[in-house]
DNA sequence: CCATGTGAAAGCGTTCACAGCG
DNA sequence: CGCTGTGAACGCTTTCACATGG
């Protein structure tokens, strides 16, 4: 069980891991890992070290080796069937987002409530009626779904997708989610990342921003978004 | 100065008590309001606690007089100029998105490399071609940016926002951006947000994921984004 | 009596500093 | 000698528990 800042990091490791390789970069130390991913290096470490001792003192990290245990840890090496709900603008936006299945994740179905948009193809999804949705998603066995629909629905259609096997939610919608404990629920909230900006452009706006003092990013949430 | 951690959760409770004034509700107990935004009653007193003293003992918060508390404090009383650079998919979305207007963040300006979108009308925004970048933004005096571009031009993008005067940046890009530290940055990461539910999916499949033990939202960012 | 406001305690996450190893 | 791996220190956040006051 890695802590949970440890696990948000990781991914953003793979990440700097990959474009290394694509340089041919064959060793990397926690220092350059550190700088790229715009993190301090002693953290940088101490993440590694929760997977085990992976680096060569006086070397740095094997950047293939330790990609292919980044991934292997981050269950990166298998592929996950994703719902999506809401086919809006973000919705649309979503399905033809190819970060989601370079990474293994692969939207195979999409559900929204306007006939008009119902047996169409989004990306690699077709649009299946909301009616639809408790079927689909048992019958394809999918465990993950992005909630990507008004808030007003959003709690209802967490429900349903729960109730059909699902146990991993990325929710769009803003709205707060109840949802029994055993499930995995991750927020990306975009009003609350510009408010949040918006407090830290106000307090400037007065005078009173200490030097250094942003709302900066990679502590706060990956933005998390 | 407010703790950032309470900072992010000042505009959920601000929902909440919107919420709660379209249906009449003239008070709210700590109790009503954490169950609602999702956190512990203690933590929404002390949230409030920062603030000052805007709860009757016995009684609970007048829920107007808060929203407003909440609002000034945000710095939601006034309105906010943004710029957009990148028309994608996800530009388009941010774009047409309602909960920015609606609360006073108004994307006046937008850009993109592609001709084709260059003088076409994106919501309330006119497109600019990438050249008109520091020229719009400096004329218009935008102090906050989204940027919606692809990874590859990013830190580009966010430098040249930077030296027209832009202050604030909320980056939807999967990459890490270098700024200077008086610029606040925040970072929507969908791919990583994918990625963590992923890793906990995957120790869910390994049989080894602890009861309750999620990489739940309102504690990690927030989800953030 | 009930709910706020707040010290104090507990829990996490980050950073430091250095021993240890290639 | 250089960089990893890690115990220990530090600081921030959350939670508890209760005194305080309408």
């Amino acid at each position: 069980m890695l802590p949970e800042a440890t696990v948000r990091r990781l991914p953003l490791y793979l990440r700097v891991l990959t474009g290394a390789l694509e340089e041919h970069q064959v060793t990397m130390a926690s220092d350059e890992l550190a700088n790229r991913a715009g993190v301090n290096a002693a953290q940088v470490r101490k993440d590694l070290s929760y997977l085990g001792s992976y680096g060569t003192r006086g070397v740095g990290y094997d950047t293939e080796l330790l990609r292919q245990q980044l991934s292997r840890q981050l269950g990166l090496t298998q592929d996950y069937k994703v719902a999506l709900v809401g086919l809006g603008n973000l919705g649309q936006a979503l399905v033809n987002y190819r970060g989601f299945s370079q990474r293994g994740f692969h939207v195979v179905a999409a559900f929204d409530s306007d006939p008009a948009k119902v047996g169409r193809q989004f990306g690699s999804a077709t649009a299946h009626a909301m009616s639809e949705l408790g079927e689909v998603v048992a019958r394809e066995g999918i465990a993950m779904a992005l909630i990507a629909t008004p808030a007003g629905v959003a709690q209802d259609i967490a429900d349903r997708l729960v109730a059909a096997g699902v146990t991993s939610l990325l929710n769009f919608a803003p709205t707060v989610l109840n949802l029994p404990p055993d499930i995995c629920l991750r927020q990306v909230d975009m009003a609350i990342e510009l408010q949040v900006l918006g407090y830290y452009e106000h307090l400037r706006a007065a005078g009173t921003l200490a030097e250094g003092g942003n709302g900066a990013s990679r502590r706060g949430q990956a933005a998390r978004a």
